[in-house]
DNA sequence: TTGTAAGCGTTATCAT
DNA sequence: ATGATAACGCTTACAA
């Protein structure tokens, strides 16, 4: 059974090409009567438009790529990604777009970007620095870049990484802590936080601007920095080695929820009492923080707000309603919950 | 500035467009210097080929869709979905294709089915007497369904439902409840269970047959079935509806984990304490049902599987490795956590 | 209101 | 090893 085309269409209905193609896009300009026989015979066989052939000839495919730094079942495992998807789905909904994941193909970023059939990108943490950047201004499609570092041409969404770091950490501070450990998301430069860029070095710069108004700083040998994946396992894993060790933090400093999550499921194994023993702050307010016990206290960043206006941002260039490279910040918050507390509530 | 095609590269490079085309798809059919001056031209000027001309010819996009039943911002609002895209996720990553969500457009399923352009589909608990299965035959791509009604003709991967559903109702009646209240997900026919089918009605037969062995049924006035929402709202607002009416279950038995946590944190507001006064079982055994407090007793289904396997299915069928409409059924378990306590326990 | 015909940018067949 | 050329299935000026 070979495929069939809008020329079998056309011949079967005694019309041309074009009228077939007329009652699937523009029904009104056909008289009733040869639209009613078109839909007719179309319907009989099951026909409608090849939506690959219909894409190339407009130039539009109607698909919105999220391109994810990492393979699709890594990712999945963080919930905060789901949460900006919602957001991206907003507006998707409203414009009758829909989505696709691009992860890197065989571990080649650049071979997913030139693959993906879509009318523009929303990248994810993407290093500016790389090749990346080049290869998705050369791809000739709109995208905005999403937790990165701002360049001059392309719009940008961010939080206010660094001030949410600083106030985790002067939160940490001012409750009276001072052996800490920051549980980092890893970076690929093994804890070297001087080569940082982007969200995690803003961040940095956050926590080390907190400690020095308190005559600390990151190379004290109280604070320590412990990179791990960003997932519940990484913070698992990353919390089980540091309390082998002899040096106890007070307190511990995470870069996202889900490794705090990690964290206090390693910390009840071990007898660690969260927040007696060990106070806890994550970074993100995805929905399980506030499920746990105790609650874990964070950062709430404006998740779904950032994946809507990223894609709206998307939008306005992929129907070029705007060539502005708007760098947009979204606000952050601490909140209060149960898994920190003062140090001398505790001693 | 135009667009840069093949035929530009070829006249730059002085070849043919056969030759270019062979540069990126067959390099080991050119010759060395042939191909490092194509590739040279094209790094220059960034040119890549178009993916969607070349899907057209290929008749491959590289993409499998999921074709979800709502609107992405809320399928979004049930982490189980991210579990199961992990699963689809790591076949994808193995065979090097992209995820294309596929919600309806306007509303509308059959649009959104025509216009995906993708190489299969994965349909989520699709109604297999409605028209959506007919438009999926015609648009002439293989599909496998999830969570519906097995056909004859169509793979199809579920999990053992009534299984699942008699273990829990069992378990409540065991443990001496018998006021029982069930939250099902919303199917669009108010309570009607008679009109349930697929997933929701074979947990429904479940139910109701372990009902039975206690000389109870679904009519009995002591056992309430509410339909909501399956996210954490639904939950919620269904537990707030049910509290204020004068019959309070001893026992609430979800049909999914995100309406059981729902259903905790209105309790937790109105002072119903679980286990205590009100006992709790869920469906699904998301990543969040280990941390609520207590921790969530339920079904566990192996959700990440489900995804892995039906894609794998998915996948056999584009590549024509096998047609066979396979039926696959999925095991599940009761985990008992601290979420639900023996009625005499408590009095 | 409908038809003719020229692309869209590739890949694939068949030559040379 | 490379080139000519015909598809792939559709949309869209422009013409009638």
């Amino acid at each position: 059974m070979t495929k069939i085309t809008i020329s079998e269409i056309a011949r079967r209905a005694g019309v041309s090409k074009t009228a077939v193609s007329f009652a699937f896009n523009y029904p009104e300009r056909l008289s009733e009567e040869t639209l009613r026989r078109i839909l007719a015979v179309a319907d009989e066989v099951g026909y409608a438009p090849d939506p690959v052939a219909s894409n190339l000839k407009t130039r539009r495919t109607g698909c919105i790529g999220v391109l994810v730094p990492q393979p699709i079942p890594i990712m999945t495992r963080n919930p905060y990604l789901l949460t900006f998807i919602e957001g991206v789905g907003e507006v998707c909904h409203e414009s009758g777009m829909s989505l696709m994941l691009v992860p890197p193909l065989k571990g080649n970023l650049r071979r997913a970007i030139v693959r993906a059939a879509v009318d523009g990108f929303l990248t994810l943490g993407l290093e500016t620095f790389r090749g990346t950047m080049v290869v998705l201004q050369q791809r000739g499609v709109p995208f905005v870049m999403v937790d990165s570092d701002p360049t001059s041409d392309i719009p940008c969404v961010n939080i206010d990484d660094e001030a949410g770091a600083y106030a985790a950490m002067s939160y940490a501070l001012r409750k009276g802590h001072r052996k800490i450990a920051i549980f980092g998301i890893r970076s690929g430069y093994h804890g070297d936080y001087h080569k940082y860029a982007g969200t995690l070095q803003r961040r940095i710069t956050g926590y080390a601007r907190a400690l020095a108004e308190h005559g600390l700083s990151l190379e004290d040998p109280a604070i320590q920095l412990h990179e791990c994946e960003c997932d519940a396992a990484g913070g698992y894993g990353g919390f089980h080695a540091l309390w082998q060790s002899r040096q106890h933090p007070t307190a511990i400093v995470a870069m996202a929820d889900v490794i705090a999550i990690g964290v206090m499921q390693a910390a009840r194994e071990l007898g660690a009492l969260i927040p007696d023993h060990l106070s806890l702050v994550g970074y993100d307010d995805i929905e399980a923080s506030q499920l746990t016990c105790p609650a874990l206290t964070t950062i709430r960043q404006p998740t779904v707000e950032k994946g809507r206006v990223a894609a709206q941002l998307l939008l306005q260039r992929i129907e070029e309603r705007s060539l502005a490279a708007e760098h947009i910040v979204l606000p952050v918050e601490l909140v209060e919950r149960a898994s920190f507390k003062a140090l001398d509530a505790i001693r």
